[in-house]
DNA sequence: GTAAATATGTTTGCGCTGCAAAGTTGTTTG
DNA sequence: CAAACAACTTTGCAGCGCAAACATATTTAC
């Protein structure tokens, strides 16, 4: 490296604040892994609220992150949530930031 | 009344929000490796004003995480910081958490 | 010698946002 | 039929992060 690059603010990284907060990147994380889970299972996974849940989902759908899949099943009816192209993407890169920020774990 | 764990919220796992913040989150990363470093100098690390950097020192003192120095150095005030014990078992505690939510690296 | 620029921070104003609580809609049960 | 349940959505507001304004002391320019 050289010495021409006068600072190095490795850690001005910046962090997509949508995937960022707690509730989203608890989604996030758990549907990069398993490609599809419905609204009420996700509650007793991630601990969050029904309404949380709701708010949550409603950002990550407008942001194009997630797919929203709303049916009637048995009379009632059924949420399914799974991450989009753009959603994985934007999940790396974050974790990418983050490993940066924080250093390897 | 007793529970058992038929879930287990592995991702309902409580972040530090005082830690989570992105620029403190860079300041307590960059504080736990060196232990010490300027106001001035942690601005252009972290690409954070002035006004950010000032009160999110504020927050992390007030909170018992850094340490905070002031004194005249040439003429001129001069502000050093330092993660004290609880912040650096804070930090630690919020690596743990996160890892738990986002995955192995 | 004083006005302007520089250095090092702190304080303030406000727009955004996450959360709890309340509301909605439809179904089942007693 | 009414009351309880299921699955969500919407609302109200407190708290927070950020940019801009302010504060204070020093150095430079003229």
């Amino acid at each position: 490296m050289k010495s021409e690059d006068k600072k190095q603010p490795d850690l001005a990284v910046e962090l997509d604040r949508l995937v960022h907060e707690p509730a989203r990147l608890k989604l996030m994380s758990y549907l990069y892994l398993v490609e599809g889970a419905d609204f009420v299972f996700l509650i007793s996974r991630t601990g969050l609220t029904m309404g949380n849940l709701s708010a949550h989902m409603s950002k990550l759908e407008k942001a194009g992150y997630i797919k929203v899949e709303k049916e009637i099943l048995n009379n009632r009816p059924h949420t399914m949530l799974s991450l989009t192209a753009a959603g994985r993407t934007a999940f790396e890169s974050y974790r990418a930031g983050i490993e940066q920020i924080i250093g390897k774990f």
